[in-house]
DNA sequence: TTATCCATGTAAGAAGTTACATGATTGA
DNA sequence: TCAATCATGTAACTTCTTACATGGATAA
């Protein structure tokens, strides 16, 4: 799975233009992959030359022409071909758990804010993700997305529930710390 | 965060080989990185060339010496520093999840396979995580390993409980599937 | 007897990112 | 006025993987 599948893949959703595709990508699947312009552009001349896209040009005004792929029945029968592999595993690259890894090093006020950090991160994410709820086009998108839902959300809980172990705080002050930082919301203590 | 920097790492919970810190990183932290011999030995002697390691050889029969690495305190140094850079977002790449996005496109009996094997793998996982739980030096440790097990233990029940939603069955087909596929185990249906 | 483990290392190649070039429009 | 959005593209660079070279020991 590279880029250029990746294009032809978002291309068979609807026809777009490169950087639509980009859009399109961080927006919605940002959570499984993601691509530059750098290599986007490129594959989508490449998916020209092989025939499986076409493109038309849209003029603009003071602006570079606007092209727009649509997927050609062959790209069809070419993306049903690489998804018929089968899938290599899953690449994850978490400098925030190898962080975690060698938390002993590291001062506990910079592994709070991390924390912290991380935290509002997930938060944010499943608030955009609930913000989208409505978006979807098929049931496999609702997995998809309900998928990225349940891990972070999962991640959001664990983090929560067992930060002590990184922070080295006995789980009485993490209780404490809560109460104040929560202090205009409600406070629940989870067991 | 670099191959170079994860060796430095490694090399901090104590000595090792290029060989063993491979070794440690598929058994204990492949969940969240990776790195092949390719670029684990480089790392090591650009880490040797900028004094953060030292190096002793064990000289053994008939094969290679064996490169026994030590971090100095300028490497814990080092790796302190590199870890106080707030660390990036997590990257993932799941050509799993990208093939269900287009599960349209994807004959069911396929789909059906690619999700048995998939949670047959989080299944293998959360095994293994189990038979180590007894290894972790620290809590921190503790921590990370906890993390993977939680992501892995949510991301399996929610295949389980929509898978249907990319096979396009009706749930009543899901369970009488689920029940003949565990006939000789216990059966249930989770709400 | 066949595969896997042990043990290090290099070179070629793949795949991607970053930075740059160009430049008007629109909203804060 | 400052940043972001729209819009495409190239070139240099980084980083890592894969495949190869070498080869005995050990377990199935």
């Amino acid at each position: 799975m590279d880029v250029r599948t990746l294009c032809l893949g978002v291309l068979t959703l609807g026809e777009a233009s490169g950087y639509e595709i980009k859009k399109k990508l961080e927006n919605d699947y940002s959570h499984f992959y993601d691509a530059s312009f750098g290599s986007i552009y490129p594959a989508l001349n490449r998916l020209q030359s092989e025939g499986l896209v076409t493109c038309t040009h849209e003029a603009q005004a003071r602006r570079p022409d606007k092209k727009v792929y649509s997927v050609t029945p062959e790209g069809r029968l070419e993306l049903i071909r690489e998804l018929s592999e089968p899938p290599g595993p899953d690449r994850i690259r978490s400098e925030f758990m190898v962080t975690l890894i060698f938390a002993d090093l590291l001062p506990p006020s910079y592994l709070a804010q991390i924390l912290d950090e991380r935290i509002a991160y997930y938060r944010g994410c499943l608030d955009e993700f609930e913000n989208r709820a409505s978006e979807h086009g098929s049931p496999a998108q609702s997995f998809v997305s309900g998928f990225g839902q349940a891990i972070y959300s999962a991640a959001l809980q664990y983090i929560e529930d067992n930060r002590h172990l990184v922070e080295g705080e006995s789980l009485l002050s993490q209780v404490e710390r809560d109460r104040s930082r929560n202090d205009t919301a409600d406070i629940t203590v989870r067991g």
